[in-house]
DNA sequence: TTGTCAAGGATTGTACGTAATCTATATGAA
DNA sequence: TTCATATAGATTACGTACAATCCTTGACAA
C-alpha cells in the first residue's frame, strides 16, 4: 500500500505544475471551492493537494498575513468569514483608492489603452444576461487602468480586495437594475477618460464603487432575512 | 554574514516570553534591529529566538503576507527593502485613508477623546527637542482617532503602514522647520475636531500626511546624495 | 442538569535527509 | 596578465516523518 501511494504521489507532484501550493489554496478560496468559515485541517489539505504538512502550514500562515485565513492558537485555521461589515469596510477603502488610481490613469493613459477599454465596454454591452461573462469582462475592464499604475502598493491592495469581493459577489446574481447602472457608469468613466477629465472620471468611479457596495449589501441582507425566515 | 546569530543571544532568551515568535521578529524589524534588506537565515533566527526551523519559517511566511519580508524560491528571505518609491506609495495611500478616518472621528468623537488629544498635543508642545519623546507622543496623538474607528480593515492597514514608516523615519532627525509645521498642523486638526468641522479636519490631516511625506523623501535624497559623494 | 475526566484528534515543535543555490578556486583562452 | 567559464565544496532552503502538547468531545457520576 505504501509503495503505491508513494509512487502515485511522486508522479502527481511531478506533474502538478510548479505552481506554489500557496496560490492553489488561495484560488480555491477565491473561487469558493473552500467556503468562508470552513475549517482548514492541515492533514486534509495535504492530502487534497498531494503535498505534506509543512508546505500547507506555511501556505496557511502566508494567507493569514494576506487576510484570507484566520489562525488561532492551537485551534487551527479557517477561511476568513466575510460578512456585511467586512464588505462595507472594504468597499469604503476601494472608494478612496480607485478614484485615486483613475485620476492618474486619466492623465497618463495611452490611446491604445483607452481604446482597449472601449472595446471591452462594447463587448459588455453586447452581452445578453450572461453573468459569468460579465464578471470576466468587468475584471478586464477595470484592470486596464490599474495594471500600469506607478503605485504598486495600491495595485496589490486593490487586487487583494477585488479578489475577496469577487468571491463574495459570486454568490449573488446581478439585478437587472444594477446591470444597467454599471453600463451607465462604465460609459461615464470611459468618456471622462477620453476627455482627459480626471476629476469627472474619479467622481464617476467613486459612484461606481458605492453602487457596487450597496448592491452587494442589499443581497446579503435579503439572503440573511430569508435564512431567518426559514427557521 | 553570521551577524544575526552574533547579536542574537542578548535579545533572545532575555525573556523569551509567551509572545509568539511572529510578533518578536516583526518588532525587531520595525525597531530596526533587523535592517531593511538583511538576509533572514532560518537557522540563525531559530538560534536567536531559541526556537527551531519550522516556527521560524511559518513566521517568515506570515510576515511575507503582511509585506515585511520578501521570500524567493530556494533563496531564502530578506527584510523588505524600502526606498523612496515605496515610501511615496505608502504616503499616497495614507493621504487617502487618514482623512477618511478623521472625518468619521470628527463626527463621532466623545469629549473625553477630544480632551485626550488636546492633552497629548500640549505635552508635545512643551517638549524641547526630544525626538524620541516626540515620536512616542505623536503615535499616541494619532492613535486616539484611529483606535475606535468602525472600519477595522482600515485601522489594520493604517497601523501596518505606520509601523513601516516608523522604521524608516527612525533613521532621520526631524528638522526644526518640520517640527514647527507638525505642531501647527496638529493644532489645526484639534481645533477642527472641536468645532466638529469634518472637512477642515480632513483637509488639515491630508496636509499633515503630505508634509510628512515630503520631509521623509527629502531626507532620503540627501542621505543618498551624500552616500554617492562618499565614493 | 452540571461538572469531571478520559479518549481521540489536530496543532505545534524537533530532527533529519535531500535538493537547490551560492562561493571560491582552478583552468582555459584572449 | 586578465577575463571568462567550469567545477567542487559549503551553505541554505525544502520536504517528510515523528514526538509532544493542547483542545475538543462524549460519557459518566453527582
Amino acid at each position: 500500500m505504501g509503495d503505491i501511494a508513494v509512487i502515485g504521489r511522486s508522479l502527481a507532484s511531478a506533474e502538478n505544475g510548479e505552481r506554489p501550493l500557496f496560490h492553489r489554496i488561495r484560488e480555491d478560496i477565491i473561487d469558493g471551492r473552500l467556503e468562508a468559515g470552513t475549517r482548514l485541517v492541515v492533514a486534509d489539505l495535504a492530502r487534497r493537494y498531494d503535498s505534506s504538512s509543512n508546505p500547507v502550514r506555511e501556505a496557511l500562515h502566508q494567507l493569514q498575513g494576506e487576510g484570507f485565513v484566520v489562525i488561532s492558537q492551537n485551534r487551527g485555521a479557517r477561511v476568513r468569514p466575510v460578512g456585511e461589515h467586512f464588505a462595507r469596510d472594504i468597499y469604503d477603502i476601494r472608494a478612496l483608492i480607485e478614484p485615486y488610481m483613475i485620476r492618474w490613469f486619466t492623465a497618463n493613459a495611452t490611446t491604445a489603452q483607452i481604446s482597449e477599454m472601449e472595446k471591452i465596454q462594447n463587448e459588455i454591452e453586447q452581452l445578453d444576461g450572461d453573468h459569468e461573462a460579465y464578471r470576466e469582462l468587468n475584471e478586464r475592464f477595470h484592470s486596464v487602468s490599474y495594471a500600469g499604475h506607478f503605485n504598486r502598493e495600491a495595485v496589490d491592495m486593490e487586487e487583494r480586495y477585488r479578489e475577496i469581493l469577487f468571491m463574495l459577489n459570486k454568490r449573488y446574481q446581478l439585478t437587472r437594475g444594477r446591470w444597467a447602472e454599471c453600463i451607465q457608469e462604465h460609459r461615464g468613466i470611459v468618456t471622462a477618460i477620453k476627455a482627459r477629465d480626471a476629476e469627472a472620471a474619479a467622481a464617476m468611479t467613486e459612484r461606481h464603487v458605492h453602487g457596487a457596495c450597496r448592491h452587494l449589501i442589499d443581497h446579503i441582507r435579503v439572503a440573511r432575512a430569508s435564512e431567518q425566515a426559514a427557521k
